[in-house]
DNA sequence: GAACCGTGGTT
DNA sequence: TAACCAAGGTT
């Protein structure tokens, strides 16, 4: 459960349904996710990106171990305290899980009550977020007991969201069936007033900064490949690559790789196989990708694998791209 | 409060 | 094809 939430934030559930059996065929339990190394976790969240989750999901269960005696916190207020739980996971995992009577509030909930408010506010402004939980945590206290749970009083409120008062042509909307798509237009606001495309507000597009990679790819005399691992902290943290110099204004000169990475001097020892371009969440990526000699004396850092190895490591995925589809195409 | 953190499908 | 979007959290 609290794998599929945490795999599940700002993530589609199709993308999760991939990765989710896997994950839990190796980490069948809290102490076994605890006991893992941090390499494999991520090797094994490789491709859904957000990383940082798959390192807190780590903490998370390293804390329920050995602060909670490996049994998980049941309320809300307690879960909230893990590493990667926020709000919403937190009441989530609570009323899902140990049927707390807590609320769980999603951006779906949240669009749910701000068009039902009639409220036209960004989804993130601090009165919108009040409001949402506000209005859910009355439907929990004023539901009678004979209601339903408050699993599926959540449950229900995100799915309504999801199916029905979605983001663009909510149900209200349905031309054929004259708004009776949605079984809540007599009590709703935004349909009332007819504001539902302009709720919740949106919000500008945050400007992708550019970022200029050079990957190369080494092969020692045995035809493995030099890998690294990227710092703790910032984008792909703790993720593998092929040793990459990486610049925010320019891709680097060829001489900079040279200097950068020790690759030797002379003809033939350092030449572009490939260009391309990827996006992350706030980044404009132009990755070239080399092939190169190999240093005399190689970085302590680099690791030199064969490819069945590098396939199961935790890579983004261009590197996934650079190391285990260039690096076959570039010959030997 | 705002910036930051991935990815791939859909429109 | 560019923009939008999907069960947020941390710093």
């Amino acid at each position: 459960m609290l794998v599929s939430e945490l795999m599940l934030q700002q993530t589609q559930a199709a993308r999760v349904a991939e990765r989710f059996d896997g994950f839990l065929d190796r980490f069948p339990t809290v102490e076994a996710l605890a006991g893992a190394d941090e390499a494999e976790v991520l090797a094994l969240w490789s491709g859904l990106g957000y990383y940082r989750r798959a390192r807190l999901l780590h903490a998370a269960a390293r804390a329920i171990v050995h602060e909670h005696g490996g049994r998980f916190p049941e309320s809300a207020e307690a879960l909230r305290k893990l590493p990667g739980l926020g709000r919403y996971t937190a009441g989530a995992v609570a009323s899902l899980s140990f049927g707390a009577r807590t609320p769980a509030v999603d951006a779906n909930v949240t669009r749910v009550m701000l068009r039902l408010e009639g409220r036209e506010l960004t989804s993130s402004a601090p009165e919108a977020v009040a409001l949402s939980w506000s209005r859910a945590a009355a439907l929990h206290t004023t539901a009678p007991r004979s209601a339903p749970t408050p699993a599926l009083l959540n449950e229900a409120l995100i799915e309504f969201g999801a199916a029905v008062c979605t983001p663009r042509a909510p149900g209200c909307l349905g031309v054929l069936d004259h708004g009776k798509g949605c079984p809540l237009t007599e009590h709703c606001r935004a349909f009332a007033a007819g504001t539902q495309a302009r709720i919740p507000k949106p919000k500008a597009a945050p400007a992708r900064k550019p970022m200029y990679f050079s990957s190369v790819l080494v092969r020692d005399k045995l035809g493995r490949l030099a890998v690294t691992r990227r710092p703790r902290s910032g984008l792909w943290a703790g993720l593998h690559e092929a040793p990459t110099i990486e610049r925010p204004d320019r891709p680097a000169t060829l001489a900079e790789i040279r200097r950068g990475l020790g690759i030797p001097k002379g003809r033939g020892t350092l030449h572009r196989l490939d260009t391309f371009e990827a996006e992350t969440s706030h980044r404009a990526c132009r990755f070239e990708v080399f092939v190169a000699a190999l240093p005399a004396r190689p970085p302590a850092s680099w690791e030199f694998l064969a490819s069945a190895s590098i396939a199961g490591l935790g890579l983004s995925t261009p590197q996934r791209r650079i190391l285990l589809e260039l690096a076959r195409t570039s010959g030997k």
